[in-house]
DNA sequence: ATCAATACTTGAAGAAGTTAAATATTCGCC
DNA sequence: GGCGAATATTTAACTTCTTCAAGTATTGAT
């Protein structure tokens, strides 16, 4: 049973992955609970759940206090052990690593961050080498359960393989980042594109929890989308998929860098922001940050900028839910440093654009710290264990 | 093995089901391509196949001329007996019942319709007992094989529980469609949305066979998409999903019926062609075959509606590539009987809107009759003979 | 204390798939 | 024509996973 969980592969049998899948994302369940949850008969729960149990991944719960009707023996629900494992995640920008230490439950324990100079594939290389030792001098727990690394980063990423196809950022091609990582590191690598890395955690450790399906965007310079439809993340046959920020919203807009016309992220990414802004104010030399003060000060063609990108968001975003109608949506990113200045207008555009019932999908706004997207690399790596 | 398979459901060992869709969809295979392709050992095809062939779905191809390189035992192909059963489809229009008895492999042997005076469901229920009379009386081949009918009606509908939600042209509510026609006809009957039952269709005996994502545009009154990604029809969490006819794609555009603001139906539904052609000749009789007729003559103005529609139809597919990234698009409708004013207008479109590799995408623009929804139809109506 | 209700465990039985060996059929070559 | 390599399919023994049915455990209510 488990036959490679010492080597770094969590095998089994299919009930004992759903069992353990179901425990780490929807918390304490008791054997029935997940008997029904899952269409398995308890017997199979709890022959599934003992190697679990055994191994220190699961543990039973002190029962508590009754919550049901009335007689019957009470529940000794299973919970997760999340000290059994330990994760490191880093994401990779173009001048910085920011790394996480997390357990199974990807709750972070330690985090640390590191500046990069030149974005050459050894010089990252180095630095997430370095980092990786700053994290495990950062966490107090056992470092020996520290066995795999999830790295993040944004473009076309083949998490199979752990092959960067293209960061365009890094202007990288090609590179083999998860094995040139597991060398200098010895930890197992997955390696995956940023935007999906944060989709995964937040579908299983967020908000997007028991969604069929969920859609994280991000606002930033560039406005992304990782999508989970029937459960599983979308990855395009073509390595294209998501990219919301390339949705025609406005014929009449602006040319794109992409080729398009009138992109999402030709009105609403942060540097289609900041070159309004420049216009409008006649200042040649503003920057985001200025733009955002200006907007908050109260100056009504910069707070316009802002209205109209609020609007292509909310747009781009009623895309997503009358195309392919998800139980929820996060948005979020760097961008949304100054969300107050977008909240309300993406509201206001996607309710007015959502089709029906699409309207009702809840809507949440907020900022994410990139310690947030390290988490989403090391979630991947706590998928990955889970589910080869 | 298969204990249902004479009270009208087909349940095996999931293998056999595996198998049975895999030769369904993918035409002649043999043993050893099965199981490389499924993952499965041979010996598994083996056991697998032989109930399906005992019970006639399934039969042994005469070996072939070889085609590999040289020595061993040639492949006896399994194929499907397209024979062994039949289906009805119905598509039901507002003024309209359109029927066809398909085989196992979706092929028409026959075909009817009947018109519709008032779309109550009584009146619809009737007309649809006569059509599958009808259709009995077209068909020449073995009458006791038809068991199932399946029913496509554009709406709201839940497939599982045969309920019309809601269905705007029928003006109908939450109405059991699925019992009661089942107790009109005696057959076992699936009731599916439209748009879905053609994407279903394409997806297992048309363009879209073996794609893993896969999406089907319908262009006319309404403006409609169906999705399938990660192999499965996507349906939305709030019922709400492929609604790319109010995806918006010109925020100075004119007002929809939906509230929103330049959605692609506003521009290029069929309603919205007319209105617009209508303004621009100053007729304002004038009626959509008309203005194809103007359109066709080189009348530069009506030229220009078409071409708008067309630019407005390839921004919402190129969203469509953007976000999922299916494996190929295929585009129709009644709509697409002016196909030839929209062609190059939809392709310019969206390969200037498709982001990157997602131009890829290839795209089949053709016009489908309405023989071919009810052919959809029937396509559900065996796909839930297979995968119940 | 006893009973009904609910949760969990156990062991036998069954289903589904795998492996390994046997069988079948062809081609190329002598 | 016979032989061996190559490939396809079948068979039988075995493994694994799951369910079923029957038991045990623990509680609240009477």
């Amino acid at each position: 049973m488990f036959p490679g969980i010492d080597t770094g592969t969590f095998a089994g049998p299919p009930a004992a992955t759903a069992v353990f899948t179901t425990v780490l994302t929807e918390g304490p369940v008791s054997r029935v609970a997940l008997a029904r949850r899952l269409g398995l008969s308890s017997a199979a729960v709890t022959k599934a759940a003992r190697p679990l149990i055994d191994l220190g991944y699961l543990h039973e719960l002190a029962a508590t206090e009754r919550s049901g009707p009335g007689a019957g023996r009470p529940a000794s629900p299973l919970a997760v052990r999340a000290e059994r494992e330990f994760f490191l995640g880093v994401k990779i920008t173009a001048d910085e690593v920011i790394g996480v230490v997390c357990d199974l439950r990807a709750q972070v324990h330690a985090s640390a961050r590191r500046s990069l100079d030149h974005p050459d594939v050894d010089a990252v290389l180095t630095e997430v080498g370095r980092l990786a030792d700053d994290l495990f001098d950062a966490f107090s727990g056992d470092r020996t359960r520290v066995r795999r690394l999830g790295l993040a980063l944004s473009g076309d990423i083949d998490r199979s393989t752990g092959l960067v196809r293209y960061s365009p950022f890094l202007h990288w091609r090609d590179v083999p980042l998860g094995r040139l990582a597991a060398q200098r590191t010895g930890l197992t690598v997955t390696v995956e594109n940023d935007v999906k890395a944060l989709t995964a955690a937040e579908h299983w450790f967020g908000e997007g929890v028991g969604a069929e399906s969920f859609a994280l965007v991000t606002v930033g310079t560039g406005i992304g989308c990782g999508l989970v439809v029937n459960g599983r993340l979308v990855s395009g046959t073509y390595g294209v998929a998501g990219e919301i920020g390339h949705l025609t919203v406005d014929a009449t807009g602006p040319d794109c860098h992409c080729g398009g016309r009138g992109c999402v992220e030709s009105i609403a990414g942060t540097d289609a922001i900041v070159a309004q802004a420049r216009d409008r104010t006649g200042r040649p030399d503003l920057t985001f940050d200025e733009a955002v003060t200006l907007a908050r000060g109260g100056h009504e063609q910069v707070r316009a900028v802002f209205t109209r990108a609020g609007g292509a968001i909310g747009c781009g975003i009623a895309a997503v839910a009358n195309l392919v109608g998800p139980t929820r949506i996060v948005v979020s990113g760097e961008g949304l440093a100054a969300y107050d200045l977008f909240d309300s207008h993406i509201r206001t555009s996607f309710e007015r654009q959502a089709f029906g019932a699409a309207a009702r999908c809840p809507l949440s706004i907020r900022p994410l710290p990139f310690e947030e997207w390290a988490r989403g690399a090391a979630a991947v790596g706590i998928q990955s264990l889970v589910v080869p």
